[in-house]
DNA sequence: TTTTAAGGTCAACATAGTTGACTTGAAGAT
DNA sequence: ATCTTCAAGTCAACTATGTTGACCTTAAAA
């Protein structure tokens, strides 16, 4: 009768056949992203939050005091499409933004205290995925992913 | 003066200050999918079609006849999300659906010679990509990427 | 004082998805 | 023969994440 058992649709990666010999690395950059990304996201959803606020937070961990415009810059994505996310977190008060005092122009915006705490969650679900499988193969195939994957990044 | 050079936004990566080790690691996984994925969106733009419509020739030319429930079970997507994609790839004759002599209610999905050509080079810039980027690590270090890949995968 | 730069906001649109409700057509069961 | 079930198809309303274009405000510079 073949009943067929749901697959969880898109949980599990479809085992497909091969029609190329780098078919399984296609595959593998897709559910890879997923993998990655999946555990950090859930914990996001639990804060309303998603993958744009959690681009916002992580660059502005990493380069404190960063500007409005630097940030539009640096995600690549218009100042209407930053607007929504950014003022969200700034209204969660994950965010602060004050005009520096000689700049006095432009917006600087910084992590508040539970502004690091989620940036910090949210990317330990990331690095811990990453860590466990670096853990798998050694430092030199650690080195060897960062490799390719720059090798591909640089791909423009 | 200080003039900010346009960053051409979102295709170079930003160099952010690493709060953690692993930081860099996240930051190629984000850029490595973009990277891969560049030239074979251009490609696929030419022909007014884009990921979606990708991901189904890929699913469909390694599982010729599959039926339009499978399809939205591999892809994970509802059917509703499926159809306008499908009808665009069926309309442009890039895929043929029959029933099946048997089980006539389920409908088979086939590429046509255009659908496959289509399939192929989308894929192959993609390939290529990876390809190259393997090139430059060797076998072992293609394995060791593989590697970390699956296991970050199989983080569900 | 006028111009420019940075930021903010509004509207309309595109894409890629969701759920819910319903219809159609073919197969299987009684 | 009819009823039920299954696969597919369609319609509507909605969400999320983006885009352009137009316009306004505020602050700095010419």
């Amino acid at each position: 009768m073949q009943k067929t058992v749901p697959h969880a649709a898109g949980l599990h990666r479809a085992s497909l056949r091969k029609l190329h010999d780098l078919d399984a690395a296609l595959e593998l950059m897709y559910y890879g992203w997923r993998g990655m990304t999946l555990s950090a996201d859930q914990y996001l959803a639990t804060l309303g939050l998603s993958r744009p606020h959690h681009r916002i937070l992580y660059v502005v961990a990493r380069q404190p005091g960063v500007s409005i415009g630097s940030l539009i810059e640096i995600l690549g994505i218009s100042k209407q499409a930053l607007n929504r996310p950014l003022n969200l977190l700034l209204e969660r008060k994950l965010l602060t933004s004050r005009r520096s005092p000689e700049q006095h122009r432009s917006k600087l915006l910084r992590l508040t205290e539970a502004g690091k705490r989620c940036e910090q969650r949210a990317s330990d679900h990331e690095r811990k995925v990453v860590s466990e499988a670096f853990d798998r193969v050694g430092p030199r195939g650690a080195a060897a992913w960062m490799a390719v994957m720059g090798a591909i990044a640089d791909n423009n």
